[in-house]
Parts: structure tokens; sequence; C-alpha cells
DNA sequence: CAATCGTGGAA
DNA sequence: TTTCCAAGATT
């Protein structure tokens, strides 16, 4: 069964050219391969790696994290992007503490899968590594590799092409060696099945390659289908107070930057003086101070309008009672407390 | 199911 | 400079 070569031929391979250095692979511990698992979902290695060695300095087990704050867990997630993942990673922990008595149910693929944060995907790589038992992956290196090993066609944002791609995937995965195989296939896939300029010359797998030889190794896996990005303008309010403190909202859950700290953020100019005469009658605007930011994501463009904004009676806007842990000044002395989103830290160049 | 959710590296 | 998308999950 070809299958089975190629699990073969691929674990010779990861013998000398498998990657087996990385911070996580240090131990097979649950806690620190789920940390890691999550920190790289849709992310590069070299970005996650100083995050991963921060992250564990502070939070070395599932319980120092579920008894950490979330403003504490943002911060040291702040620049790593995709927020739900580190307001699911603490819940997970929480779940894990209160409801699995401190230990990950690696053992039950479907019990791992329930965890917020842990997907199909996920579920079975945190599996595979700390049991060893079978389990299939299918991350953005295994849906390359398979694309091209089966010569799939179809963009696999598309459900049927990414049915496909797991019945492939789970065709290939052996009954054997699941902690070297699943770090074989992705190893493949990130250093010589790559996107660009796959290395086939090289390829323990080429033999039984079908987009090789079909000469199809430049068109597979199909490209995303383009679409014009969409453009937003927002505009955020800017008030330092006597103290040198910045006036921050923790944004919501729902949208972008989710449950970090930035600016207060209006859809419109006048819904930002509308806000400072009324709910905060506390400040006049500067209008000669209007800084224009640039922020590029997946999806749409934005460009946020900074209007800066003076105190025109301190002492009551720095009266504590007015102010929330949804609203609130902020020392940059304290942003080593919490989350900051982007537009803070491009502002306070920190 | 299709859209949403960040950032930075590579080409 | 522009384009693409990476160790995906959630709604």
């Amino acid at each position: 069964m070809s299958s089975k070569r190629f699990a073969h031929q691929l674990l010779h391979w990861y013998q000398t050219q498998g990657r087996k250095n990385l911070p996580w692979q240090k131990n097979r511990l649950p806690y620190n391969i789920w940390v890691s698992e999550i920190m790289l979902q849709q992310t590069q290695v070299v970005t996650v790696i100083d995050y991963y060695q921060r992250f564990m300095a502070r939070f070395p087990d599932v319980n120092s994290l579920a008894a950490a704050t979330t403003d504490e867990v943002m911060h040291l997630w702040a620049g790593l992007g995709y927020y739900t993942r580190a307001r699911n990673l603490h819940r997970c922990a929480q779940k894990v503490v209160t409801e699995h008595q401190g230990e990950f149910p690696v053992h039950s693929l479907e019990a791992m899968q329930n965890l917020p944060g842990i997907g199909p995907s996920t579920a079975a790589a945190i599996c595979a590594f700390s049991t060893g038992q079978r389990a299939v992956i299918l991350d953005g290196n295994v849906k390359r590799v398979v694309a091209r090993y089966f010569a799939i066609e179809g963009w696999y944002g598309k459900a049927q092409v990414s049915k496909q791609l797991w019945q492939a995937a789970d065709q290939l995965t052996p009954n054997e060696q699941l902690p070297e195989y699943t770090q074989a296939i992705m190893d493949l896939g990130a250093t010589l099945c790559t996107r660009s300029k796959p290395q086939c010359e090289i390829c323990p797998v080429a033999s039984g390659c079908a987009a090789k030889a079909q000469n199809l190794t430049e068109q597979l896996p199909t490209p995303r289908p383009k679409k014009t990005l969409a453009q937003k303008t927002r505009y955020a309010l800017v008030v330092l107070n006597s103290q040198g403190a910045v006036l921050l909202e923790k944004r919501p859950d729902q949208g972008i930057w989710g449950g970090l700290w930035s600016f207060p953020e209006f859809t419109d100019p006048q819904a930002l003086e509308e806000w400072i005469l009324t709910h905060q009658p506390l400040a006049k605007l500067e209008p000669s101070l209007k800084i224009t930011q640039s922020h590029l994501f997946s999806h749409y463009q934005l460009t946020l309008h900074l209007w800066v904004a003076q105190l025109a009676k301190p002492q009551l806007a720095e009266n504590p009672a007015n102010y929330t842990n949804q609203l609130n000044w902020y020392d940059q002395k304290k942003f080593g407390n919490i989350g900051l989103a982007a537009p803070i830290k491009k502002y306070f160049s920190c």
C-alpha cells in the first residue's frame, strides 16, 4: 500500500532532516505542547519562539495559567494576533483545572476537542505528541503536502476540498511512530514542500507524488480566490491626564483586538465629539493634533484617525469614580499589566 | 457554510 | 510596492 511507503520514506528522512530542537520539543508534556500548538495556529514558527519562551517562563503549568488575570495573559499575547486564541487559552486552562483535575484529557480526542480553542487538528497534534496514539492532523503544511501528493485541486477553504484533504491525510497516517510522523510531515511541508519553489529533487516522497508526476507542483495547492480588500475608517480619542496617564478602553471580545486595551474608538467624528460632550464633558479637542495610523488585516484595511484632546476639567476627568474596568487611565508604567492593541504600541513606540 | 480574526516574512 | 498566507477555530 502506497500510504505505508509514504510514512516509511518520510520517517527515514525525518531521522536526519527533521526539526528536533524547537523550544516546545524539550519535553512532551501536554501543557507545553498545547501552548505551542495554540500559538502556532496560523502563525509561523519564527514568530512564536520568543512569545512561547516568555509565556512559559511566566506560566510554567496549567494551574499558574488558570490563576492568572485575563489582562496578564493578554499582555503576554499582545502582538501575536488572533486574540480569541489567548482568551480561549485562558478559559481552557481554567476548564482543565476545574473539570479535568488539572490534567488534559489527552487519551480522548473527543474530550480534547471539547476544550475551547482546540479544534480537530490541534487536538490530534496534542494527542499524538503526548501519547503516541494515532491521530490525524491537517495544518497548513499537511494540506500543502497531501494536496500535491494526491494532486487534489480546489481551494481548501471550501468544505468539499477540506473533506478530501482530511481523507488523504488520514490515508497517509501510519499506526506507529505517531509523534515522529506528525512532526515529520509538518517539517516536510515547512522545509521542502514549500509554497513556492518546492525542493522536489531531494524530497523523500517524490516518487509517489502525483503533482510532481503531472508537473503540477506550481499550481497546487489551489490558491485562495482573490477579492478586493475592504476599507474601514475609524476615529479614536487620545487623552493624557495631568499625571501623564492615557485613557484606554478595553475592546469587546468580538471584533478586532478583542480583549486588548486601545484608545476609545468611534465610527465617525460626530460620535467622538458627542462622546466627549455627553459621556465625558471633561475634555476639549485640539484640532491641530490629528494623527493617522494605517492597519492592514487579512480581511480589511483600517485607517485610524487619532484625535488628540486636552482635559478641560482635570479634577473631574481624573476622578476614579467616573471609570470602570472597561474604561480607565493607564500610566505607561502599568503597560506591563495589560495587553495593548497595535494603535497604542504604535503611538507610544512600545 | 462562509466570514471573521493579526501580524510579519517571503517573493 | 503588492500579494500571499502561515502548526485553524469559531460562529
